[in-house]
DNA sequence: TAATTTGGTTTATAAAATAAACTACTTTAT
DNA sequence: ATAAAGTAGTTTATTTTATAAACCAAATTA
């Protein structure tokens, strides 16, 4: 009847962020931050969990002096987010 | 650019039980319980929560000598759900 | 009448989200 | 040169949620 959901994917924050990254190559913290108007430290938290889930990468670096963490969605994440998806049709009915 | 997401909602167990609700008149709890396979305890703390919300009206009755608890949705529900799904698009994209 | 089952609720524990505080550095102003 | 303010985060602490375990009352079955 109803299908399990991904409980890293369901999550406000960690949506938002995988919705983000499946659309574009690569992203910054900076950029992720404001566009999904998390606080700092609850970024920096679930993009680790996301990191260690193997759902994204997460490259340090330096952009001139400063430094810059630059993120990006692994072919593991683009099909958990798939799948997250389908399951979620099972919640939705015809609404969706 | 992503809309909030109704943290009532945002619960798989509570979205079960709205997204079983909206489709039929009413259902008791044990017949909710099978269908999300949800534990009792768990179910009897969400089922709470909806009603505080005014998303579900509970009523307490008896089926011949046993007692039986049935749920139904209330407008407030459905339209909360409605929203819910809106606001779950910003989210998906043109993946649902 | 003594288990066992049904239909739950309450309480305790674990996990998650969030916020606050902190670190390390850079840039700007004095 | 130094102090103040800003950037880019991380870590830690607190609150909230979800889940599970234990319990309760009544009914049914053996």
């Amino acid at each position: 009847m109803f299908k399990e959901l991904n409980p890293l994917l369901h999550s406000e924050l960690r949506l938002a962020v995988i919705s983000l990254l499946i659309s574009v190559e690569s992203a910054d913290f900076v950029y992720i931050k404001e566009q999904t108007k998390a606080t700092s430290g609850n970024l920096s938290v679930q993009l680790d969990k996301l990191q260690k889930a193997g759902y994204i990468n997460i490259e340090k670096g330096f952009k001139g002096k400063m430094p810059r963490t630059t993120c990006s969605i692994t072919p593991e994440g683009i099909s958990a987010f798939e799948e997250y998806v389908f399951a979620l049709r099972s919640y939705l009915g015809d609404k969706l």
